[in-house]
This record gives C-alpha cells, sequence and structure tokens, in this order.
RNA sequence: GCCCCCGUAGUUCAAUGGAUAGAACAGUUCCGUCCUAAGGAAUAGAUGUAGGUUCGAUUCCUACCGAGGGCACCA
C-alpha cells in the first residue's frame, strides 16, 4: 500500500514540476493524524519560495483525480502535510491476512544474496566476562538478526583476546599461586573467577612492582615464542577454562558463533602485514614500528613494539587479512567493539586503507556505549567489574521469586527463569541507542514492569492464552465479519516490516525495541476494554486473529532483540 | 593541550529538520465475579546557557558551561 500511496505522490508532484526524488512518505507521530504522511509540499515550497499549504492544495487535488481505492481521505494539515488515512476496513483486512503470515512476518528478501560478517562479544581469555560483554553480546547479536531480516546471509565471529600482556601477568601471578590452582573437575565459575584474580594481582605487580615488570614482559615474550612447556601448560589450561566458560554463556544468551578467531592466530599474519608494507605505510621510529595517523588528522600508534612483538593494532591487521581470505566473497565486514575503541577503528581503518582499499571500504566498525557504574567505569584491571555471571544470577533470582507462587514444576520454573532473567537484561540494553552509555547499578536497575523485557514477554504470554482459550471455546477460526472501526493495535502492526527495515538501515535495534514497547502497550489497552475471546460476539474471531497477528509480531520482534517468548510465566 | 562522543521530566530512556517533545519508574488517584494485575485508566512533571541558519531546531552551525572516551610500545 505505501508503494501505491508513493508511486501516486510521485506523479501528482511530476505533474506539478517538482523533483519526484523529494517524494517521501513517514509514519506520523500521531496516529490520528493518519497512517502516512508527506512533507513534500513544505520541502519544495521551501525551495521555490511559495506558500506551502497552497502547493499542498495543489498536490492534493492532483492525487484525488485518480486517488487508490483504499484510502478514506487525503488531507492537508498544520503548516502544509499532507496526510493519507487508509479505510479503516482495509487495515482489519490487512490485519487478518498477517495473522496467517508466520515466521516470515516482517521479513524481506531486500539484501538476499549479501554475504555479512559480523565480529562481536570479544572476550579476553584469563580475565572475566563482565557485563560490558553481555552488552556487546547483545547488541551485536541483535544487529546479526536485523541483517538477516533483510534476507542476507550473516556469518558470526567471535574473536577471543587468548594471546597478550594481560595474559603475561596473569600467569605470572598464577605461578606465585600454583597450590591453590582449582582441580579441573571443580565448577567452571571458581576456575574462572581464579583466573580473573590472577589478572588482577598481576595487574597491580606490573604496575607498582618495576622488576615484576620486567618479569612480566619476558614472559609474555615467552608465551609469544612458546619457548618454555611449564608456562604453557598454564596457558593452556587456562584458555580453555575461560573458553569453556564463554560457551555456557553463549549459550544461555542464545549466540550461536560459525566461528572462533584468535589473537595468538593473527600475531604471524600481522607481522608479515607490517612489515611487507614499511615503506608506503608503516614507518619505524624509536625502535617501534608504528603508523603516523597525524598525518591524516589522526594519532599514531604502534603496530609492532621495540622488542619486536605484534601489538593489537599489528594483529588487527592479521585478523582482517584472515577475514578476507577466509570469505573471499563477502560484501561487507562489521566490527562491534565498545566505543572507547572508536578513535582507535579510524586508525586502523586508515592505515589499511592505505594498503587494501577494497577491504577498507567493505569494513565498518560500530561502536556500542559501555556499560558505568553512576560512580564510573568499570575496570577490569582492578577487579571493579560485575560479571555477566554474577548479574545473570541475581537478575535470574528476582525472577524465581516472583514466579515462585505460579506453581511450576522445578525444571519448568529453571527455564522460564532463564528466559525472562535473558531478556530483561537484554531489553535493558537494547531500549536505548546503541551507541550510548547505560548507568547501571545493581540487577536491581534491571526492570520487570513497563518499559521492560517481561513486559513484552508477558504480553506475547498473555495472547497466546487467549488463543489457547479461543480454540477450547470453538471460536471460528475464519472471520467472517470484520469491524467498522479498528484500534491503534491494528494501525501499529501494519508498520512492523518498515520497522524492522529502517532498524537495519540505521544499525539501530532500539527502533525495534521502542516499537514493541507501543505495540505491547496498544494490545493491553486492547485487552483491557473488551472480551476478545466470546463465542456470541459475531467480531470474536476477527478479535482472535487480530491477537494471533499480535502475538507473532512480538515472537518475531523480539526475536530481532534475541529474546525469548516462554511459554508461560 | 589536541581529537571524538554526549547534556531531554525527580530517575532511566525515546523522538528520519516538522504537527500538541513520547514512554517507563518513582509520586498522587482509581480498576479484582472477566481470556495471566509482570496488567489497565486518570493526574502532575523536561529539551544545560547564549547566539546563528531555516517557513520550521531536541535534531544543523558557533561560543560557553558540564560530564565521558581517546591520544606510542595494553587490549
Amino acid at each position: 500500500m505505501k508503494e501505491q500511496i508513493l508511486e501516486c505522490l510521485k506523479k501528482a508532484v511530476t505533474k506539478l514540476g517538482i523533483d519526484a526524488s523529494d517524494a517521501n512518505l513517514s509514519f506520523p507521530d500521531n496516529v490520528d493524524h493518519g497512517d502516512y504522511t508527506t512533507n513534500i509540499a513544505l520541502i519544495s515550497a521551501g525551495k521555490s519560495k511559495t506558500n506551502p499549504r497552497k502547493l499542498a492544495e495543489e498536490i492534493v487535488k492532483e492525487i484525488e483525480i485518480k486517488t487508490p481505492d483504499f484510502l478514506e481521505s487525503v488531507t492537508i494539515a498544520g503548516p502544509g502535510f499532507i496526510n493519507f488515512k487508509i479505510k479503516e476496513g482495509i487495515l482489519a483486512k490487512e490485519v487478518v491476512k498477517l495473522s496467517e503470515a508466520g515466521d516470515d512476518l516482517g521479513k524481506s528478501q531486500t539484501e538476499a544474496g549479501k554475504k555479512i560478517l559480523i565480529e562481536y562479544t570479544d572476550p579476553n581469555t584469563f580475565k572475566a566476562f563482565h557485563i560490558g560483554h553481555l552488552m556487546a553480546n547483545a547488541i551485536g547479536e541483535s544487529l546479526s538478526r536485523l541483517i538477516e531480516c533483510s534476507g542476507a546471509s550473516v556469518t558470526r565471529l567471535c574473536y577471543a583476546a587468548d594471546i597478550g600482556l594481560h595474559i603475561a601477568k596473569a600467569i605470572w601471578a598464577w605461578q606465585r599461586h600454583l597450590n591453590e590452582t582449582p582441580a579441573d573437575d571443580a565448577d567452571i565459575i571458581p576456575r574462572t573467577a581464579f583466573l580473573g584474580k590472577m589478572y588482577v594481582e598481576g595487574t597491580k605487580a606490573y604496575d607498582d612492582d618495576p622488576i615484576a615488570k620486567k618479569d612480566i614482559d619476558a614472559l609474555n615474550k615467552v608465551i609469544y615464542d612458546k619457548s618454555d612447556d611449564k608456562v604453557m601448560a598454564l596457558y593452556e589450561k587456562g584458555r580453555k577454562w575461560s573458553l569453556d566458560h564463554f560457551e555456557l554463556l553463549y549459550k544461555l544468551l542464545d549466540t550461536k558463533f560459525d566461528a572462533y578467531l584468535y589473537e595468538s592466530e593473527m600475531a604471524t599474519v600481522g607481522l608479515k602485514i607490517v612489515k611487507e608494507n614499511m615503506s608506503k605505510v608503516f614507518k619505524e621510529s624509536d625502535g617501534a614500528i608504528v603508523f603516523h595517523g597525524e598525518d591524516y588528522g589522526l594519532h599514531t600508534r604502534v603496530f609492532i613494539n621495540s622488542v619486536g612483538l605484534p601489538t593489537y593494532e599489528a594483529k588487527d591487521m592479521g585478523l582482517n587479512a584472515t577475514k578476507f581470505s577466509k570469505y573471499p566473497d563477502i560484501d561487507q565486514s562489521i566490527i562491534v567493539t565498545a566505543s572507547e575503541q572508536n578513535e582507535y577503528f579510524k586508525v586502523i581503518l586508515k592505515a589499511l586503507s592505505l594498503f587494501d582499499k577494497e577491504a577498507a571500504a567493505k569494513t565498518m566498525h560500530i561502536g556500542h556505549g559501555m556499560m558505568r557504574f553512576a560512580s564510573g567505569k568499570m575496570s577490569s584491571r582492578t577487579g571493579n567489574v560485575i560479571t555477566a555471571e554474577s548479574l545473570l544470577a541475581d537478575v535470574r533470582e528476582m525472577v524465581a521469586e516472583k514466579i515462585a507462587s505460579r506453581g511450576f514444576g522445578e525444571g519448568e520454573a529453571t527455564e522460564i527463569s532463564d528466559i525472562i532473567a535473558v531478556g530483561a537484561i537484554k531489553y535493558s540494553v537494547l531500549r536505548s541507542a546503541i551507541g550510548s552509555d547505560i548507568i547501571f547499578d545493581s540487577a536491581k536497575s534491571i526492570s520487570f514492569e513497563g518499559d521492560s523485557g517481561p513486559y513484552l514477554q508477558y504480553s506475547a504470554v498473555r495472547a497466546a492464552s487467549i488463543l489457547e482459550k479461543a480454540k477450547q471455546e470453538g471460536v471460528s477460526q475464519t472471520v467472517n465479519s470484520l469491524p467498522e472501526k479498528v484500534s491503534l493495535v491494528e494501525k501499529l502492526l501494519i508498520r512492523f516490516p518498515e520497522i524492522i527495515s529502517r532498524a537495519k538501515a540505521e544499525y539501530a535495534p532500539q527502533g525495534v525495541a521502542n516499537y514493541l514497547m507501543s505495540l505491547a502497550g496498544a494490545f493491553n489497552s486492547f485487552y483491557a476494554s473488551q472480551v476478545i475471546v466470546d463465542k456470541n460476539d459475531k467480531l470474536s474471531p476477527y478479535y482472535v486473529a487480530l491477537t494471533k497477528a499480535f502475538r507473532q509480531t512480538m515472537v518475531n520482534g523480539l526475536w530481532v532483540l534475541g529474546i525469548k517468548v516462554p511459554e508461560k510465566m
């Protein structure tokens, strides 16, 4: 319908000598204004210095020569907006169609055939998987799903830091606490917690004690060179513990990576690339190999340090090359990290563009905000972090208390608690613009009411329970009568595909989150205002279809956010 | 010092340059024979300051104030 209105609008303005490329249709903020609106008269009146309302009148006159028959009215409002109202009966018919759509609702094929690589989460072995990683994962997963909705195929990559100074710090401390090493068959959480503690201790020693610093730097080289079996045994053990733990979390968070890349594998290839491009891109400076970003309005960064080890920068060069050699036919490579790396990635992409223009053009960095405490930044260096594990445990416990009186079996209760806890956490991340920081105080700041994940899940669950009742009461599946008037629910439902495609175009999952909130709110008002399942009401089959369309839209929309809907809650 | 981001109700967040700046939480009131009250209805409350561009600015530009991030051998 949108296409038909737009075409009709374009025809009308072209006749009046207005550039049709300015023609646009959007959703008015207030649904009373109509289903679609255009500000074309305002735009072109500005250009040609004419009266916008008068111009709008002329446009409407042109449109009215042959108005599409599904339109109720075309009116002018405010300073010169042209509002299109679709006949309510048509909207109702449209919703009945939506109720039969299923899992494809909201999906398109506009990007079919495209291959997209997306890297996110990027945890560090030997360090805690904290709520910042959880945030990164929620955002990356949602972006992946938005892209999948456009028909493109998505390859999810996880790049784990498993080499570098942070690990030398942890192992240095570990060597001093060998007798405290947890057993391999101990629970995974205390094992990785031990590693995190070692990291904090090693970092402190590195900063405070010059001798320890020297030892740790030397140990770092030993790890890169794999020159000491005892050290490597600790390294392998700790690395495996961390990776095993991450895997458990991915499962809980409903992320499935297609491939894992490790920093340790990028060192050699990264060194090689930097050395190959020494003259034109990288330069020697104080014994290190650097890229002079200043020449491009950026800042200088070290790619190979003065003892010949690749820094994160060089390894990123290797990572990038590996991505394009492993997946030669990709159209786009997206990297999602915290926004503290925004400037860093500008430098990296500039350097890359100087020797591989095509790869640089296909690569995009998306910076997401950071989880912060009201008192300041989280820091895994000092151990001032909340681990994903502890947040999940706290939130799960809050959910468990809420559902305790509902008589679920133990297994069922655990499953429901997981789904709701993860939903509550992910929603609290995804409801905001991804670039902005989130102030996080404690699990108490995760909401279960109002603008929250559980509110959305609850609305969908309640809709499911209505559908169940309709089945039991034998309300007819075929819709024979349609209402003359529709509610806000119908008007919002038909927007869903456009909401998804816009969120995808802008890499903005919060557009979906905000939409689902409005939709759920509209449905809950509708739910409260009338009985949906009623055998004596001839409109009941229609209301049931509406509920079905609502339920499916919620399920699909929440899927985009990486949030599951439980059977009951 | 230089560069980048951000300042919206008491709080946490929305708002492709457009119409009366939306929600939620907290506050004050209501709604329990009804499909799950994690719900619904009502009420009060906000664009840091000063300019500029524009028919129109929360949105763009400038300055100031305030808060964050980044700036050489960490990741």
